[in-house]
DNA sequence: GCTCAAACCTTACAGCGTAAGCCTGATTTC
DNA sequence: GAAATCAGGCTTACGCTGTAAGGTTTGAGC
């Protein structure tokens, strides 16, 4: 079978001296060859550019100068793939936390750091939302948030609560903000602004406040909410 | 008029006598005809049964006894399918709200009805929170939810807040609550539970807490938490 | 120089959304 | 009653997707 048997017994394809475009061939072995890393790190950054729908296997290969399979070396499909997306991007909500911060601040900067993560990679955080984290570095992090609420005093039950209330605001906050982002290539036609203007007169006179201009503010005083409220929550306790 | 037609004289492919799986011709122009409701009824129940990934054109006409490209007669692409089905969805989330209910009794009621909602169709809602609701009925609703806090007495620009960061928390809560139905066919394989128990022992403690069990009153009180935080918020400012 | 495994490539397949065009039966019009 | 129109389907085909299967190149170790 190893004989081509065709005419064209050299020349492979197109043109017999085509340059490789992963620059040398004895580069393959080293730092330029593929790894988990450089392939997540590409993948992270094609979407970023251009959105979810650009990640595919072999505009991602095109990407790395190699061919789509070659992917299929380094993970063993394309969900291991997107796993490594979603811990390459939760290191990016981890933030230090200082010794003389209470449990209030370290929630507030956990949170905090959490928006700044999903906002650095608005296209992609729509998957990251919908999908859990069970991963090892996801359940690390799920586990350094209920250590912060534990070491504040609260019980194993409120802590989890707590945790779980404080994860669907962050969750569902990077998603409103970063919604816009994720739609696929076509949707259908919004609602215009005149239809709005004449028949919805609540949502008119508050879309001002739906700008982004106001997201912050309005992510702040929630997040203050519900610290508030946890913390009232405790006093009322005991 | 039940007469077959069976064998088909022109006998176009295969076999003459193939029968159509569309009972008989006649029934056409008749109720079981394909119409924009009977599709997205059909898409919605195929979801609910066998989840995102395998409503797929062909595979709903499949379900509706016609060819894929049929439904295209009805809907112009498959996101304004799906934009139907997020209205779908979306009316199932009203609630009548009785004239004595004051705005804090509303937006609990509105809030418990947008999450009976997300459960009713668990395998859909991750769809649903991705997308921007800007269809007709997914303004009308966000302009009803406004209302209320407009009647209750908050400015324009709390009313925004307000209504975000509650929407925030909803959307959030049931895409928790849900993410487990989503998953596509295949994923990273989770963490055991063994690991958490040794290495994550916060985790591990909390984890009861975070059955199905609990759901409820999780989401009961983040969202108690949130209308008192709103409540007081006015109280101290007037 | 030979062997071998890792790394990468080629080919192929089933399934996806959908553009383009065809066919057919019911309704309308004369 | 016959012809014309047209909504409501069907068929085929195209470029895309993830990935199974197997072939080819490369450098290291002997």
């Amino acid at each position: 079978m190893a004989t081509k048997a065709s005419p064209k017994k050299t020349s492979p394809k197109v043109s017999p001296a085509a340059p490789r475009k992963r620059s040398a061939a004895g580069e393959r072995g080293r730092g330029l060859s593929l790894s988990r890393e450089r392939i997540a790190a590409a993948a992270m950054a094609l979407v970023d550019r251009e959105g979810l729908a650009a990640l595919s296997t072999r505009r991602l290969g095109e990407e790395l100068g190699c061919e789509a399979m070659s992917i299929y070396h380094h993970y063993p499909n394309k969900a291991h793939l997107m796993d490594a997306l979603i811990d390459l991007m939760l290191g990016q909500a981890q933030v230090a936390m200082e010794p003389q911060w209470d449990w209030r601040e370290r929630l507030r900067r956990a949170a905090h750091g959490f928006r700044a993560m999903a906002l650095r990679h608005p296209a992609f955080f729509p998957f990251f939302a919908v999908h859990r984290l069970n991963t090892r570095a996801g359940v690390a992090y799920i586990d350094g948030i209920i250590g912060i609420l534990r070491e504040a005093g609260f019980s194993d039950r409120e802590a989890a609560t707590y945790f779980r209330e404080i994860g669907y605001y962050l969750t569902g906050a990077a998603l409103d903000e970063t919604a816009g982002y994720a739609k696929g290539p076509s949707s259908a036609e919004p609602v215009s602004n005149e239809t709005i203007a004449v028949h919805f007169k609540h949502l008119a006179a508050a879309a001002p406040y739906f700008q982004p201009a106001h997201f912050q503010a309005t992510f702040e005083t929630g997040l203050e909410i519900l610290i508030a409220g946890i913390e009232h929550s405790r006093q009322g306790q005991d």
